[in-house]
DNA sequence: TAGATTGTTAATCGATTAACAATC
DNA sequence: TAGATTGTTAATCGATTAACAATC
């Protein structure tokens, strides 16, 4: 849980931050202020400013945040300067989606290759990225010092293709498949979580559609209430 | 913020159980521990009974939880029973890996129709669900009854599609543009994160290997020790 | 200077964990 | 009964928010 001083929600919120900076006007020593990145982003003024005081000094008193030193400052410290060069090991639907998709570029995520073990892959190649064997796989980590990789392949396919990555020197995966890896200290592994969004979802769903069926929820009407409040009211910002 | 009675982040963890336990052998009768449960999925086992607890009643003292019962239980509670019907807006790489992605059928969803304005796309169909155009797309959901959404359209497009959602009558929204939606109360707009999670893994790969390099976080070299403290040791539970 | 805005310290809130009570 | 395991109450921990100090 530790991510070394900084706090890991508020890691996970500053590539929204950057976003946003990224979508306005790129103007000579412009400014934006707390309220206003809050108002856009829907969060709270103070917890804008003291996430960004964790990673800038950009805020100045009366100004605000100069745009361009916290956009810097931002990329800096997600460490997206020096590209993250990844390997992606899984090429069915979900692994040839991200192979495609070009704005991971954004941030500062670059996929050098593809691996699966399905030869009838092997040798081709997605928007000019080889597909090679799995075999491959920590040979090719290590001749390249990829640090990054991608799990893209089904949950039985998931571990030993995790072992591989981690024989070939990989520090940190991105895991796509719905399992719990196991890793050594040091190697972060990372899962992405469709399902829990979801989950999010089909609740507040069932609750609109059937507020008093549930029964090991007895509050359960209040779920219907349940974005009453909007964290800036009616106003807004420029 | 609130979810009605049960916490934000034991709802995200419902699906994880869900999902560990459509993995094990269907016996009769069978039934696991909290314990075993907390160590495959890596987590505290108080944390696995107070949330089992908060949906479930199929923890019996001596024997643990039955299987079947627990599934079933959780089923019912995030709303997979009935089959959530969803469309999904914006056919670009993104929208079609998610439509050919046939896991989520495991967590309920359903997507029956794609939307997109470019009329190359507009007639054909993707694993047999049709791609109509977006001006269709309130009357639809309408006619339809379909009141889940899934948004992978740019980020300038976004907030009229959901207006378009909104308006055919949809309360939930999976929005996987990297902008800050505004919908009406009543309608949940989740966002999809993947930045969020990158930004995690690259900042674990800039600590490993330039740990006394950033100047916003003195402490920083302890972000190379993050992941020391494994929750549950050596130890493994049958 | 006065006013606006950032940064920080203290208070609140919510989630996790530890200790224990209940139960089969 | 004794032992194992769940469920719950109280304590801890971490993140957010409110109040205020600092600064241009």
């Amino acid at each position: 849980m530790e991510t070394g001083g900084i706090s890991k929600l508020t890691l996970q919120r500053l590539p929204i931050y950057l976003a946003y900076l990224r979508t306005l006007p790129a103007e000579e020593g412009a400014a934006i202020s707390a309220a206003a990145i809050a108002s856009a982003l829907g969060l709270g003024e103070v917890q804008v400013r003291k996430d960004l005081a964790t990673v800038s000094d950009a805020g100045k008193p009366k100004v605000g945040y100069l745009i361009a030193d916290l956009m810097r400052d931002l990329e800096h410290f997600l460490g997206y300067g020096t590209r993250n060069r990844a390997v992606l090991v899984g090429v069915g639907n979900l692994g040839l989606a991200l192979l495609s998709y070009s704005g991971f570029a954004d941030y500062g995520l670059n996929i050098v290759a593809a691996f699966d073990n399905k030869s009838a892959l092997i040798g081709s190649n997605v928007d000019g990225r080889p597909v090679l064997h799995v075999r491959e796989l920590p040979s090719f980590c290590r001749r390249e010092e990829i640090h990054l990789g991608i799990l893209t392949v089904p949950s039985g396919a998931a571990q030993s293709c995790l072992n591989a990555l981690v024989e070939g020197g990989v520090r940190a995966v991105w895991n796509f498949a719905p399992v719990h890896l196991l890793a050594p200290d040091g190697v972060l592994v990372q899962r992405e979580n469709m399902a829990s969004s979801l989950a999010l979802l089909s609740y507040h769903l069932k609750q609109a559609e059937a507020p008093a069926q549930s029964k090991a929820d007895p509050a359960c009407g209040a779920g219907l209430r349940a974005e009453e409040k909007t964290k800036n009211g009616g106003s807004r910002h420029g």
